[in-house]
DNA sequence: GTCTATATGCTGATAGAC
DNA sequence: GTCTATCAGCATATAGAC
C-alpha cells in the first residue's frame, strides 16, 4: 500500500522532470541546461531532481530514450501489401502527425544528430540502418514491378524525413515567415496535403 | 607599414579563431563551447582570443554573421526570365553546393533556429520573410501562366530548403546509414540528380 | 600584441537534518 | 522521501607584466 503510493509519487515526479527537461535541453542545449532550471520548471526542489536521476547526464539519457521510443512507435509501417501509393500516404501522414504532436522530441533528436550523436548508443544507429535497408528493399520491389517511378529509395526516405521534420524543427522560422505565432489545424492539413501530393507526384504516382 | 602588418596579423588571427569557433559551437553548443578550447584549436593563447573578441558572445555573433552572409551569397537567385525549370534547377544546385561546401555553417544556423533564434537579430527574420514572399510571387506567376503545376510556392521553398540542408545537418545519420565516413564527389552528384529530378517532377516539369 | 596569474561567479553534486 | 546548506570544480573575464 505504502509502496504503491511511493511509486505513483515517483512516477509523477519523473514525468514532470522529463517534461521540464525536454524543454530545457532544447532551448539551452545539453551544457546550457541547468538542473536548477529543470527543477524550477518541474516545480520541485533541485535536490529531489537529483534524488530521482542522480545526475544531469542521466536526465538527458532518459529524455533521449523517451524520444527514441516515440520515434519508434510513431514511425508508421511500410508493408508490401499496401502498394506504393497507400504506403507513402500513410508514412508521410504518420511522420507529420508525430512532428506536430511533439515538436520538442523532434528537436532534441535533431540537435543530437547535428552535434555528432555523441550521446547516442550504437544500437540506435544500427537499428536505423537496418530499418532503412529493409524499407528500401520494399520500394525497390515496387519499382522493379513498374508500380512506381524509378527513384532512389534511400534518398526518397531521407526526403520524406527531412520535409516532414522540418516543420517541427524549424517551426520558429516557418511561423515567422508565415506570420503566425503557432500552427492552426488548418495549416497542418494544408501542409499534409501539399507534402503528400508533391511526394506522390515525385514518385510518379499521381497525374 | 607597421599598421598594415598589424592588420594582417589581426585578420589572420580572427580567421583562425572564427574557423575554430564554428566547429566548437557546433559540437558543444553555445554554452558548452569554451574559449580555452577555441583558443587551442586556433593555436592561440586564450588571452589573445579574448583580446580580439572581448568575450564569448562576440565570437558567437561573428560566427553567426559570417554564416548569414554565406547564406545570402550562396542562395542563388530566382528570376522570372529563367522560367520555372531552369530557376528550380539553379536554386537546388546552389543550395546543395552550399550545404556540401560548408556543412558547419548550415549546422550553426540550424541549431540557432531550433533553439528559438535567441541570438538572431530581427532584421534577419524580416529579410527572410521578404525574400520568401518575393520569390513566392514569381512561382505564383508561373503557375497562373500554366508554366508549372499548381503547388503552394511557400511550401515549395520550404521543401527545397529542408531537403538540401538535410544532407549537411544530418550528415552523421546519413553517412552511417549509407555506410560511409564522408561524402564522395559521386555521392554529391547522385544526390543532386535525385533531388533536381524529384522536385521538377513534383512541380509537373518533367515526364 | 602576447602571455601569466588570478578574481569572480556559477553549477553540479553531496552531506546530513528532518 | 524531502529539503537546506555547502563544497569543489570549472569557465569567463580581467589585470598587469613583458
Amino acid at each position: 500500500m505504502q509502496k504503491k503510493q511511493h511509486k505513483t509519487i515517483r512516477a509523477k515526479s519523473v514525468e514532470k522532470i522529463l517534461a521540464a527537461a525536454q524543454g530545457e535541453f532544447v532551448s539551452q542545449g545539453y551544457k546550457g541546461a541547468t538542473v536548477q532550471s529543470i527543477a524550477d520548471q518541474a516545480q520541485l526542489p533541485k535536490a529531489n531532481v537529483l534524488y530521482y536521476f542522480k545526475n544531469k547526464e542521466n536526465i538527458y539519457h532518459a529524455v533521449l530514450e523517451q524520444t527514441l521510443n516515440m520515434w519508434d512507435d510513431g514511425i508508421g509501417d511500410i508493408v508490401p501489401e499496401d502498394g506504393p501509393k497507400l504506403a507513402i500516404e500513410k508514412f508521410v501522414r504518420a511522420k507529420i502527425t508525430m512532428s506536430f504532436k511533439n515538436p520538442q522530441a523532434s528537436k532534441i533528436y535533431a540537435m543530437e544528430i547535428i552535434q555528432g550523436a555523441q550521446h547516442l548508443q550504437d544500437f540506435a544507429r544500427t537499428y536505423q540502418r537496418q530499418w532503412v535497408t529493409e524499407k528500401a528493399k520494399i520500394f525497390q520491389h515496387w519499382i522493379n514491378n513498374g508500380e512506381m517511378q524509378c527513384v532512389d529509395p534511400v534518398n526518397l526516405i531521407f526526403l520524406i524525413w527531412s520535409t516532414t521534420q522540418h516543420y517541427a524543427d524549424f517551426d520558429n522560422q516557418i511561423l515567422t515567415i508565415m506570420g503566425n505565432s503557432h500552427y492552426e489545424q488548418n495549416d497542418i492539413e494544408h501542409i499534409t496535403a501539399f507534402l503528400t501530393d508533391f511526394i506522390l507526384r515525385g514518385c510518379g504516382l499521381k497525374q
